[in-house]
Formats: structure tokens, C-alpha cells, sequence
DNA sequence: AATCTAGAGTTGACGTGACAACTCCCTCGG
DNA sequence: CCGAGGGAGTTGTCACGTCAACTCTAGATT
């Protein structure tokens, strides 16, 4: 205990460092979508979670599971696009409640237009700042840690190419 | 314009595992300091930074500075903390209403626990899952995204080492 | 059939984060 | 002296995110 020393200053400063510049990133793509699309960035992975199933109307324990959310954030996630007209919960069954969730008109147009424009953000900030090495280590990083840290979707993860 | 592809499908890919990971390792941080300490990130973040200072009251702006975070955050932070008994902001000149910040003795004993304890976690889920060769490219990105992305605090950061 | 239970979804409470409006005091210019 | 302006902090509001408690339905048990 008295000397577990916790970090060395030098890893300090790398985790510190690599924190502050996923923050930094994150924010200023946050803002660019508000900005730009006037939506945020929940509402973007909702929509583009939605917009993916090109029409199918897909449950709230699908997105649950496709967003990694919990299933009450989908909920109250969905609450809020509801009330500004991006979704609509529909009836699933004949008799049941279970809700489908599918996309409003003004949900597609939002979705669409937002995936060109992010798409381009995400280049300029991230993806244009990267060194071939600098992506090929980070995929890597990036694949491991997933594959480590969560359990189920160890196979099937959906990437397709490489 | 019209053609702006968005992003080929290995490039979404890139993006999107790297921010799942983020989140992936984020959560499981959070979620140990929760259970280990029972402090958020933020109480975290904070309790540092004012321990840092060493017995140094702090003003809400340099805190606001030092943390990068908005001045509302700090103070709505200050107060759900002072709240808990962690901080107490105390008169800063003798008739003027500054006020200064500082760590209560609990305050000085959760910092203290929780620095060792997220310390060995950040090592135990971070440090530990890099080779050299991801640690010293993801360290040269992280400085060169904060680098372009922090246009104040471009010299002085302030962590002291190198 | 009556009930138990598991799964799906919702709701409420609360901490977090961003943004804008506000207060208070201090300083500067008339 | 007075009022304009500005800096420091606070407050309000709303969206986001987590946890636990709740409802409703359907399938399982008896």
C-alpha cells in the first residue's frame, strides 16, 4: 500500500494528454454537428442506427443492443426525438404495446443530410490527422481494447472489410 | 458538393471502433472509481486538481482553466460537491464575496484514496494494453490533436514533466 | 384457469454538461 | 460623484446518461 505509487508522472501525462485530445476532438465534432446540423450527437446515432435499417422498424431493445445503451436511455432517448418529430414509436403486434421504432420524413431528411456533413467533420478533425502508421496503430489499439472489454459481440462485430 | 462520399465504409469502421473503445474503457473507469471510491469523474477531476494544489485554495476561474471545463460546470460541480462535505468555498478578500476553494478533510481523504486506487485502474486497463510502439504513437497523436485543437495553452500545460 | 415469473419498455430521480442570463463589485471616463 | 463597462461567480434551463423501481404482457408452472 505505501508504495504502490500509483502512475509515474510520465504515464500520468500520456493518459492525461490522450484524454484531454479525445475530449477536445469530441467536443469540437459535438459542436460542429450542433452547429451544422442542429442536432446532437445522441440524436445522431439514433438516426443513423435507424436510418441503417433502411426502413425497418426496429424495436428498442435492437437500438439497445446496436448502440451498446442502456435500455431506459434508448427510452428516454427516444422520448425526446418523439417529441421533435425525427421517430415514431408504432404498435408491433395486433393487441400488444411491444413499439416499433421507425423514422419520420423529417428523421431521413436529418439523418441524411447529417451523415454527409459529420462524414466530412470526422475527416478534417480525426481522420485527415492521421499518419498511416498513426491509423493502422490506433485500429489496432482500438480493435483489442473492444475485443477485451466487451464480453458478448466477440464475433459477428460487423466490420466486413479487413 | 454533391459528391462528398462521406466516408468509405473501412474509415466509418476506424472511427467507429476507436469511439467504441473510448466509451468501452471510459465506462469501465467510471465505473471502478464508482464502486471503489464512490466518487464520479467529475468529483475525480476535480478532487485532483484541488489536491495538486497542495493546501492552495483555488479561484473558480483557475479551476475552470486549469480543468478546461466551463465556468458554470465548475461551479455547479463546486456545489453538489460542497454538498457532499469533499469542498468548501471560503471568503477570498475581507469584505469582497471571491471566493476561494478548498478541499475538506474528507475532501483530502477521498483525493487521496482515489488517486491510488483510479491510478492503479488506469494502469490495470490502459498502461498495461499498450505496447511501446501504441504508447508512443498514440502519445504523438493525442499531443498533436491537443496541439491543434487547444489554441490557448499551446505552451506552460502545466503537468510539470517534460 | 390462477398465478408466477421473465422479458420488454417506461418512468422518476439525480448527477453531468452546455449555454445564456443574471448579480455583484470594481474600475474607468465623464 | 455617477454611470458605463467588464470580470468573476452564480443561477436557470434544458439535453444527456445511469440506476433503480415500476408496468404490462406472455409464456411457464401447477
Amino acid at each position: 500500500m505505501t508504495e504502490t505509487r500509483s502512475l509515474e508522472p510520465e504515464e500520468w501525462e500520456l493518459w492525461d494528454t490522450w484524454m484531454r485530445a479525445q475530449r477536445l476532438l469530441t467536443r469540437e465534432l459535438e459542436r460542429g454537428l450542433q452547429h451544422d446540423c442542429d442536432i446532437s450527437k445522441a440524436e445522431f446515432s439514433v438516426l443513423v442506427t435507424l436510418w441503417q435499417a433502411a426502413g425497418r422498424e426496429m424495436r428498442v431493445g435492437e437500438l439497445s443492443e446496436s448502440l451498446d445503451w442502456d435500455k431506459s436511455r434508448v427510452s428516454h432517448q427516444l422520448t425526446r426525438m418523439e417529441k421533435r418529430g425525427f421517430v415514431k414509436r408504432t404498435q408491433y403486434g395486433a393487441d400488444g404495446r411491444r413499439a416499433g421504432i421507425g423514422l419520420t420524413a423529417e428523421g431521413r431528411r436529418a439523418a441524411q443530410s447529417a451523415i454527409l456533413v459529420h462524414g466530412g467533420n470526422i475527416r478534417r478533425h480525426f481522420l485527415d490527422s492521421l499518419t498511416p502508421e498513426q491509423a493502422s496503430v490506433i485500429r489496432a489499439w482500438s480493435v483489442q481494447a473492444v475485443d477485451r472489454l466487451e464480453p458478448r459481440r466477440s464475433e459477428a462485430a460487423g466490420d466486413g472489410a479487413s
